[in-house]
DNA sequence: AAAAATTTTTAGATAAGGCTAAATTATCTA
DNA sequence: TAGATAATTTAGCCTTATCTAAAAATTTTT
């Protein structure tokens, strides 16, 4: 069993793990977490004792099979909780992730069986992130972030990769939302800025942080 | 703000004070919590520096106006966390104590507001105990131990004050629940225990602990 | 009212989790 | 490739919350 801030350190690394690909350094993990490299360094140390990752002393960690597996459990319950405040008890989406964040602690699989049930079994959040099964299982719809498309592409907005407060509230006042559909209008060489339509009504320009956290599909 | 631990503590104490209305002792504290009464003296100690209790040496504790606020708000989250696993994700009322008692530490306003009205502001708790409101404020229906009952009297159950799951599945098991209504045949002097009719269907004996945890109304 | 029993508190440890400062190892650069 | 720089680890300390054992205070008994 995980302790709460174990599970923290499992899932911030699995998400660094999941970006890079690679292995994971320790100033990468303090970073995401607001802590210090020292503190790092000694979760590493339990966490690896636990099986649930593999490390070599300045060489970074990696998730093994059974962390992989833990971190996906705290993803779906993470998932699950925001999806349930936002459908049910009516968050805006930009109000769900702190909330979510000590939900997903929560020990009681019985609670979690039923809160799936509860909400007929989603598949995407409301972010749209893929909500793992019991078993860890999911399935990502094939997506690219809008820097990558080109003028004149109509595209549908899949899932958002930042999900601040701040940056999910401009996308509301841009009338961007998961299902809304994009168009390229332009494309600005000098700063990977672009200048896109949005569900046919209003055109703006977003700057390339804004065009690479938004996803879409073709 | 409280954590976790200084909650349960705060909790259990309100609770013995309710009860027995006076000061409340270490060891009475230790053993509902079932920890030692060191550790329950180091609490103490920390719960008064907060002003959530005030407490002289080997003469107990009471709780400060500030502590029962903040006790009314634990239970209240509690009792509405209870409640809504019971009615939206069908849990029975013996299953839900232990998910409740981790879910009343969630820190969201927000959270707690909108769960109060996914319920529709839920008076009574599946176990029959009022839901305080946001000012702490709360009312009991008239109640008294089925015990307390005169042979011939015809009465309603109005909550149960042992929710341990023990003493819940044995109510399910006799047909006994919130709104029951039971009927008292004969008392038995030597022992307590009573013979009583439930719903005009079952009649049984019940022992002198169980007549005193069902609370009923005239 | 003194002795015995009980309750409560203090003292000293332990474990989880975090920090700062110093030491060590890797990596980059000239 | 040697120094400089950056990343990582170690060492030592802090806080919260718990424990056991021993000391002190209160109650109960005789």
């Amino acid at each position: 069993m995980l302790s709460f801030a174990e599970e923290n350190y499992l899932k911030a690394i699995y998400h660094l793990s999941e970006q890079t690909g690679d292995s994971v350094s320790t100033n990468a993990i303090a970073d995401m977490l607001n802590t210090k490299a020292a503190s790092v360094t000694d979760m590493i140390k339990r966490l690896s004792g636990k099986g649930i990752l593999s490390y070599q002393k300045y060489k970074g960690v990696q998730v093994s099979e059974q962390g992989r597996k833990a971190a996906l459990q705290v993803i779906r319950k993470h998932r699950l909780w925001e999806t349930f405040l936002v459908e049910k008890l009516k968050f805006n989406w930009d109000e769900v992730h702190d909330v979510a964040e000590q939900l997903e602690h929560i020990k009681s699989p019985l609670l979690i069986k039923r809160l799936d049930e509860f909400l007929a079994y989603p598949k995407y959040d409301p972010h749209g992130d893929p909500i793992p099964d019991e078993h860890g299982e999911y399935k990502s719809k094939p997506q690219v972030p809008v820097s990558s498309c080109d003028i004149g592409q109509s595209v549908i907005v899949v899932s958002v990769k930042d999900d601040s407060p701040e940056f999910l509230q401009y996308l509301d006042k841009i009338g961007t939302y998961i299902g809304a559909k994009i168009r390229v209008l332009d494309k600005v060489g000098f700063d990977g800025s672009m200048e896109i339509k949005i569900d046919n009504k209003k055109t703006i320009f977003i700057s390339r942080e804004v065009s690479e956290n938004i996803w879409v599909t073709g």
